[in-house]
DNA sequence: GATGGTTACAAACGCTCCTTGTAACCGGTA
DNA sequence: TACCGGTTACAAGGAGCGTTTGTAACCATC
């Protein structure tokens, strides 16, 4: 795998855009709390690095060049997911004392609560108050429908169609999984979508055993052939044995583009991919993939406390 | 704005991926190219940084642990969003001797282009070739067209309704100027979509005079106000002065987040922040903000050599 | 022409990271 | 039991990079 050796500091990107928003190595260098002779030398090594000039210097401000906007604005999007992945640090060591506890299933924690955090903490800063200290546990969903129920979590968030026994839950989101393949796959030239046999045939790229998208698959697929074909073996032989198993959706993914052949993911995974056609996906026909995404609670018909009230009304704002 | 200073470098996170893929630190020094000290050390400073445990070492390999594995999802998606920064950084400094030529709007140059950039390089990549040598100009709509025109770019990227004079094109997509504004914003409950004289009137945090998608807002701003209104001022007056005028996108971004006013952007900008909650988007009646997004180029029917085909194969695909 | 603003150059310090060398641990296997 | 191949950790040395401090040049304004 290439490594990002020409790819700029994360700090001398912020600098770059803090020169965007100041017009001067000056301001600049006051903002980030450096002297004007770092920032000036951060620049000029960033810009030996990319190998394009990005601040345009007059001895009276300076202002990016065409290129330098560019990059900045990559430069932000680079940002925004570095400070999602610094809110969920966060979240995730649990040094100082809790004020919302909350567990999550895999994918949710892994895709979605990056994001929450991180307009969470936008939010209530801009309020004036304090961002909540959020202490953050993933783990399945069983594990995490246990945590809600003793007591260990205030919040948890897991994806399944049944509501676990005894907690109050709210649908925020649906998940799917679906099938996906490299553009130069067999399968990305499909008119017709799969029928669940060809799936459950094939030799796909996966999680490791006991994952739950892994499992989700294993359900769907069988109770797809039940109904077609009823007479059909159990749950555990409806699906071949897998290319290749993995233990990250991060390892599947690489593994899907390094060619080792089809996996199913979650679409929140993949929707980057799919967007810049990295990935293919490939429709499949006459089974369910689709699961909710539910917030959980036990206790009252609201949740409790303030914080987590806060996250739940944040988190359902998208309905 | 806050500085990510607990973020571990990308190097390290990179290293971390490594760690997961072959389940052994020594393994992973062989894959990156260090000694196994180096990579020990690494992960060591990375998770005093991160104040999280994020490797289980044994004497006969090394796992992650299960927040660890949380983190390397976080980071994976990190890496692709570095990775597109690379390939874009590639595009833009033109040492090298083009293969391919590209000029893009800025819309396309900061949102689309580097995701295509990094695909096609997989694409290319497996197939055994070389991935093109692209080179990446960024300007506005009118000069993209007239580097296609007089042969300075081999392929163009523009947004806008109409097919510049004298070349060829295809629809490659669409992108629609939104609304935004922050969560506590009063526009942000409204039930009922903006008109477009509230809009004309808002106080805007929008770009510098000049830029596209400013100049796109105030089109259809007047002529939505003229249907309505036939007896109005000129376009040029028919928008309120701008609360603020930034450069990028980017600072016009922060300054909505930091509660500056609503903004006018493109739909592409900020798809993340509407995910994530962090923005909010509002409804605006009578009024088309839609435009398309064109591959431009000249000359025959069907876009000239091979490496531009090739590109604009891989960017119709999504239709 | 002085002043307050800008950027650039140069030297010294300190930190971080990498490499080399070494030790401890574990599980096979002869 | 002893050895070998694998793992990780610890320690010392050196190289590189970034930061600060001090200085100089440039430009606009008053």
């Amino acid at each position: 795998m290439p490594l990002s050796a020409r790819v700029p500091d994360l700090a001398a990107l912020e600098v770059l855009l803090a020169i965007a928003r100041t017009g001067s190595l000056n301001a600049a260098a006051r903002q980030v709390g450096v002297t004007q002779q770092a920032v000036s030398a951060r620049i000029k090594s960033a810009e030996a690095q990319a190998g394009v000039a990005l601040v345009a210097r007059t001895s009276r401000g300076s202002t990016l060049t065409a290129e330098g906007k560019v990059v900045a604005e990559w430069a932000a999007r680079l940002l925004a997911v570095a400070s999602e992945l610094d809110a969920g640090l966060a979240a995730l060591r649990n040094d100082h004392h809790a004020r919302l506890r909350v567990s999550a299933s895999m994918t949710i924690a892994e895709q979605l609560l990056p994001g929450w955090l991180v307009s969470l903490q936008a939010a209530a800063r801009h309020r004036g108050e304090q961002p909540a200290e959020i202490v953050l546990t993933a783990a399945n969903s069983e594990t995490v429908a246990q945590q809600v129920r003793g007591g260990e979590a205030d919040l948890g968030f897991v994806e399944g169609p049944t509501r676990p026994d005894g907690l109050r839950s709210r649908v925020i989101g649906h998940d799917e999984l679906v099938v996906v393949v490299r553009p130069d796959h067999p399968w990305a030239r499909r008119r017709q979508p799969l029928s669940p046999g060809e799936l459950a045939s094939a030799r796909l790229v996966s999680r490791e055993e006991g994952s739950g998208t892994r499992d989700a698959l294993a359900t769907a697929l069988a109770t797809a052939l039940t109904a077609t074909a009823p007479r059909r073996a159990s749950a555990a032989r409806t699906t071949a044995p897998a290319a290749l198993a993995l233990s990250t959706t991060a390892a599947v993914r690489a593994a899907v583009l390094a060619g080792a052949g089809p996996a199913v993911l979650s679409e929140l995974t993949v929707a980057e991919d799919l967007a810049s056609h990295r990935l293919t996906r490939v429709q499949v026909d006459g089974i369910n993939l689709r699961r909710s995404l539910r917030a959980i609670w036990s206790g009252g018909q609201f949740p409790p406390v303030g914080a987590a009230r806060d996250l739940l009304a944040h988190v359902t704002r998208r309905q």
